[in-house]
DNA sequence: AAAAAATTTTAATCACGATTAAAATAATGC
DNA sequence: GCATTATTTTAATCGTGATTAAAATTTTTT
């Protein structure tokens, strides 16, 4: 099938969309915990109890498969940034409910998060699309950071080392987070604290 | 060569091991900036000036390359700490110490770091050792939260948390960094601050 | 229930880079 | 300068896992 190209979605292609969002959760979990080299597409198939090859019926190849890791992964972080500045505030509060919002979407249902090692050997064309979209997040985070900073809620700061810093933290989760619940309550709870406390500007903010 | 079993090291013993540490860098500049998959070992020995073949003399496999790399990274670590330790001083200052050497390492003469992405495809062995240096330094870091926290120079918290977030950003640097010397400076300037002013149980610590 | 479409498997092939062995060259020690 | 040792290259081979094509099965549609 994979029609796709009329307005409405057929039933199959839900099915067909649904499917292949499991096999790249099922991807991303077998990149974040065996590694890139480590992870034969047999290794994602067993995951979902079906036959390497059946994966071709979604993915053109292997490089399709990381990539759509890589795009949902960048989808995960704007959604949540969208949210958290649609909902209002000033810099700091918008920083610290990105932040939260993030880490949610990482540690919890939307299943593992894919980090993004393999950038370079993507194809061209979807390397420059996943490092395009890897960009305007980090500009949009610093533009969050600026904002905090005109509006006195945030410590005046490089604002590019320090979405950097915050960034690397953030990316760097599924490296040791592997799906334990209690450890993601524990993320969830501490780290948009951790992350914002050096950006407040008084040193006595509550935690949020 | 490579007899290494005496007390004192021949002059090509020497040699041996100073052209392997560049082969090393070479290898981590290659993984960092072009992924694993991405490069070939005729990638590292163009680096080099050597023909691929020729990197079987200093290393038995690509999985030892790869592992020495990782070993380079955790003495380099080590190390940076060590020295902050043996300085004394309270534990913010220890831990401002720290990140402010194992920064300069990295960006610095000691070459690029390899960002440690593919650990889990090692041989089992080399696995094993390779994690147990990350969770003995993991575990030093947290030690050096406690005690600031301790002796009132650093603030209350998770210190498994705060570790992670700390080490996250830390190792996530060779990411976006790929050898511009005032970008280098620039790190080295603004990460030491960053990382550690969320810890400031005061909220007015001066630069350091 | 038959036909059509969607999904998966079986059974190969294939490509690419890692690896090896032998030969050639360069460096060192006497 | 000669012998020895260290280093590198040339020229293959080799293995592994990605990929493909065709067949089989399952699901949906009518």
């Amino acid at each position: 099938m994979q029609s796709r190209a009329t307005g409405a979605e057929s039933p199959a292609d839900t099915r067909f969309r649904l499917k292949r969002d499991r096999m790249l959760r099922a991807a991303a979990q077998c990149f974040n915990l065996k590694g890139y080299s480590g992870t034969s597409l047999k290794d994602v198939a067993d995951l979902l109890g079906l036959t390497d090859a059946a994966l071709y019926y979604y993915v053109r190849n292997k490089e399709e498969l990381v990539y759509l890791c890589y795009v949902r992964a960048a989808d995960v972080g704007r959604d949540a940034m969208q949210r958290a500045v649609d909902e209002g505030g000033n810099g700091y509060e918008t920083v610290q409910r990105y932040l939260r919002y993030h880490i949610e979407a990482m540690v919890g249902d939307q299943g593992p998060i894919a980090i993004m090692s393999e950038v370079p050997s993507l194809r061209p064309d979807h390397r420059e699309e996943v490092l395009e979209l890897s960009r305007k997040h980090s500009t949009r985070f610093e533009s969050m950071l600026e904002r905090g900073i005109a509006d006195r809620s945030i410590a005046d700061c490089d604002v590019r080392m320090t979405g950097n810093a915050i960034m690397g933290s953030l990316n760097w989760i599924p490296k040791w987070f592997h799906g334990d619940a209690a450890m993601g309550a524990r993320i969830v709870e501490e780290f948009p604290q951790i992350l914002s406390r050096g950006l407040d500007p008084t040193g006595d903010r509550q935690p949020g």
